[in-house]
DNA sequence: AAAGATTGAAGCCTCAATCTTC
DNA sequence: GAAGATTGAGGCTTCAATCTTT
C-alpha cells in the first residue's frame, strides 16, 4: 500500500494542468489572430533551428517534441506542403531520413516568435518575479524523468 | 515597446510545457492501461460531483473545465450514451440545460480516481517537498487570469 | 441582437497494420 | 526480429452555420 496524495499535492497538480490550459489557449488564440499556424509547428520549427545544420533526423526530433513518429509523420507532411521543411535521404540509415529547414521555414519561425514571445512576455514573464521563474524551474525539473 | 523577454523566462515557460506534456502523457497512458476512459472523462464527473445536486447547468460546466461549448455537447454525447450523465430541461432558462451525474458516473469517477491518484503520487506528489507544492501553487495562482 | 446549445463538414489524432532496412 | 517511418480507418476537435429562447 502506498502513502495516501495529500491535498497540497492534489491542488498543485490542479493548478498546473489549469494554468497550463489556460497560457495554451491564450498563446494558440494570439497565434490564429495573427494569421499564423499553431504552436506545434512553431516547436518543429525551432528545435531544426536550434540543431547542427539545422536538421535532424525524424525521430530525433519526435523524441525532442514529444511527439508520436505517426502523428508527427502528418505534420511533417503539412510543413513540407507549405515548403518550410524538406526532407531528405540518409545516407547512414537507408531506413530513415533526415528533416532540414528551409528558408521560408526560418522566416515564419521569427514571425511566430514575435507573436508567441509577446505572448509569453504579457501572460507569464511580467507576473513572475525573478525568483519565482528559477523556482518554477527547480521545481519543475525535479518532476522531468 | 515593451521589454525584452528573459531567458529565465522563456526557460521556465519551456520547461511548465515539456513537464505537463510529459505528466499528461503519463496519466493518460495508466487511465488506458487499466482499460479506462481519459481524464477529460474524469474533469467533468469531478465538477458534477462537487456540485450542488451534482448537477450543473452546460455552460457553467464548459467554463470550469475549460472547454468550449461545441467541444462539450459531443462529450456529454459520449458520456450520456454510457449512462455516466444525463441531461435535463431547465425550468429557469428553456435554452439550456442541466447535466446530472448518475450512479454509474459516481462509480466510474471512483474506479478512475484509484488510477489516476497513484499516478498523481508517483510522478509528482513523491518527487516534491511540502514547501516545492506550496511554493508552486503560489506562484502558478499568480498566472491565473 | 445575444446566449445556450447542437450539428455538418473538414481537419487532426490515434490505433493497428504495413513497408523497408538494419 | 527490431527500428525508422508511413498509411487507412475510425474517433475527436474545430470552425462556421444553425436553431431556439431570452
Amino acid at each position: 500500500m502506498g502513502k495516501r496524495t495529500s491535498g497540497t499535492a492534489v491542488s498543485a497538480w490542479a493548478h498546473l494542468f489549469r494554468v497550463y490550459r489556460q497560457l495554451l489557449e491564450q498563446a494558440e488564440g494570439d497565434l490564429k489572430k495573427a494569421g499564423l499556424p499553431p504552436l506545434g509547428w512553431y516547436d518543429v520549427l525551432l528545435e531544426l533551428h536550434d540543431a547542427p545544420e539545422q536538421r535532424l533526423r525524424q525521430f530525433e526530433l519526435g523524441e525532442k517534441i514529444l511527439l508520436p513518429k505517426y502523428n508527427l509523420s502528418r505534420l511533417l507532411d503539412r510543413l513540407d506542403a507549405e515548403q518550410l521543411i524538406s526532407r531528405e535521404a540518409c545516407k547512414e540509415d537507408a531506413r530513415g531520413s533526415y528533416v532540414k529547414l528551409l528558408t521560408k521555414g526560418r522566416k515564419l519561425l521569427k514571425q511566430m516568435w514575435s507573436v508567441y514571445g509577446q505572448t509569453i512576455q504579457h501572460t507569464f514573464a511580467e507576473k513572475l518575479t525573478t525568483k519565482d521563474k528559477q523556482d518554477l524551474i527547480r521545481i519543475l525539473t525535479k518532476l522531468k524523468t
